[in-house]
DNA sequence: GGTGGTTACGTCAACGATGACGTAGGAGTG
DNA sequence: CACTCCTACGTCATCGTTGACGTAACCACC
């Protein structure tokens, strides 16, 4: 395989003629199963060393009885994206503590993708998955777990039932920064979201809504935006808000770039001292703006620990009911979110 | 394997069996080689999705000629680090257009865990690898090559021979970055770096030398601070570079983290307006703060896509020379950079 | 001193798939 | 009609490894 060298790995077979036991044996040394004797054990550990033996795990694996391949799926949106990534990282960290590595891929949200990957990692044998859901109807991977594939859903639970999830507190927590506005005074308070197909989205504005009611405050609709993907909608739909006869006095935004670009949108106004802005979702730096932004921060690395430890007991055979694991996000107040309404 | 349901794959015995032919003609029609009727052909998909049969991969590639098992591994240092995260996207992208998925792995700039990453991927048999080489020596990673490993290193180069590698103009770029400032009139330039084992580091802090040099200044080293691993330690150099008799009126700073920390240290101490500032790798909303951060921004996805596709081509016993392919960094002016000394 | 148990091996088949090769039947050719 | 060639299958061994099982040697004990 080397640059065209193709040098073979070596087998246990030749390990085996090297040492001049059977293969079994080999086996029995290189697993530190018991019934080999000490001198022979270390001829075939020399045997081994001197040939640059290493086991093939695909091969050990076709033949156990386990069939465990030690290596699970990730299935996310978009892994160059910091929540995905860091999501990724901590699943791969829990993973590796049990030896099981991470075959990981990107499904951009599309269905069809996502289902195409779920083929390419079922292909090869992955003992589990965990899955960003992709919006829309879930219909490929639910057959995929109605096939009995451990599965474990982040940050968005599953249309079907018998699986495993791992969420924050989307609702409560939007609940909670939009009460805390209202309490400073704010009467109106705009909100800004990502498509509406997704969960998360539905979840947030959900709560939103119950910060809305519960502060006493009616829903002005004109200061709803949502199906905003990417900070240049929703910097556009800020500008519209903050452009509107009665303004917002304060913002709620749903998602990381959709906070984004409504912090642009206040620096172009020059209103980003004004108008309070509570965004869903922490970013690096978010304490070096002028104010700091107040976020919702999701304790990302629990969720990934919280998915990793769910899929691997799953695969280790944990057959209790299925669990909807919610990882408390918290309130980081840096300023932005600090600011009452202009009196008057 | 199904939360404990213990449901097997079908194989591709019993899709012959209903199918009433020989596996060796469901092998010749899932893999669409010649030699089936359209009848049998007909009768044989039919079988095969009545009983969801999927195909073994590992199976296959144990069986196979090429021994391909369609997977690549990839060793960065952190994949929760926006950099490493970027990387690996454009490494998945490329590699799934050739049908290949990818094994991930954190080494943390670990040899030992690095070493240990090596080994876990090659008992899965991936077909090549991109690493991002841990500090220090390399004999593990040249051991691997050795054995005949396509490899690619990303990042940083190899201490050895005959491997590939992607790297971007650290050099030059460091050069061009203080050549500017000193355009500016800065003569007190000063210079804050990751840990010094790091290649990049490294060249990055020659091509300082050769800008100071290039504008005739000359090098105080009071001014120069390395072996910052994080934010932390970068920002409480650049509080004491500051404090100094005679302080810089530029910085330089060599990395992402490093950079960070060094505006955190200006703003403590008021003078994010008054200092110039100069970073290595972009990062999201550097163009938010004020000012804006002016850096050397790499082509991330570029470089991702480069190596991908050398790590592909030697897969398919590509046997030219080993290349070093340099992806140009380009400086981005947001204002930091564009400060002028202050003047008497 | 036979019986039973344990230890340290070996033999064989099988995991799911495919490469090498065999073969029956039909078409084409002289 | 005999011969060749091709197509459409099937048979068998094998990839690297391990589970099931066999067996020879040795020990202990009644």
């Amino acid at each position: 395989m080397g640059q065209g060298a193709g040098r073979r790995e070596p087998t246990m077979r030749e390990v085996a003629a090297l040492a001049k036991v059977s293969t079994k044996t080999v086996s029995r040394v290189i697993n530190g199963l018991p019934g080999a004797g000490t001198e022979v054990t270390d001829r075939v550990r020399a045997a081994a060393r001197t040939l640059g033996y290493r086991p093939d795990l695909t091969a050990s694996s076709l033949r156990r009885s386990d069939r465990r391949s030690a290596t699970i799926g990730v299935l996310f949106e978009d892994l160059s994206n910091p929540f995905d990534s860091a999501l990724l990282r901590a699943v791969e960290d829990r993973a590796r503590h049990s030896g099981v590595l991470v075959l990981a891929g990107s499904s951009e949200d599309d269905r069809a993708l996502q289902r195409e990957l779920l083929v390419s990692l079922s292909a090869r044998r992955v003992d589990g998955v965990v899955v960003m859901a992709a919006g829309g109807h879930q219909d490929a991977l639910h057959q995929e777990r109605e096939r009995g594939t451990p599965m474990v859903l982040v940050d968005r639970p599953p249309t079907f039932g018998g699986t495993d999830c791992v969420t924050t507190t989307n609702r409560d927590s939007s609940r909670d920064a939009v009460l805390r506005l209202a309490a400073l005074g704010h009467r109106d308070i705009g909100f800004l979201g990502d498509r509406r197909t997704l969960w998360t989205s539905q979840e947030r504005y959900t709560g939103y809504l119950e910060g809305l009611a519960q502060a006493g405050l009616t829903l002005r609709e004109e200061l709803v935006r949502t199906d905003l993907h990417g900070d240049a909608p929703a910097e556009a739909a800020a500008r519209t808000l903050l452009g509107l006869a009665r303004p917002p006095t304060a913002l709620f935004t749903a998602q990381n770039l959709v906070t984004v670009g409504a912090m642009r949108a206040l620096r172009a106004r020059g209103e980003h001292r004004r108008v309070a802005l509570i965004g869903f979702d922490d970013f690096r730096l978010a304490d070096l703006l002028e104010p700091g932004i107040t976020v919702v921060r999701q304790d990302v690395p629990g969720i990934g620990r919280k998915a990793a430890e769910l899929v691997l007991a799953r695969i280790d055979g944990d057959t209790s009911p299925p669990v909807h694991a919610v990882v408390p996000a918290t309130l980081v107040r840096r300023g932005s979110g600090e600011i009452p309404p202009p009196t008057g």
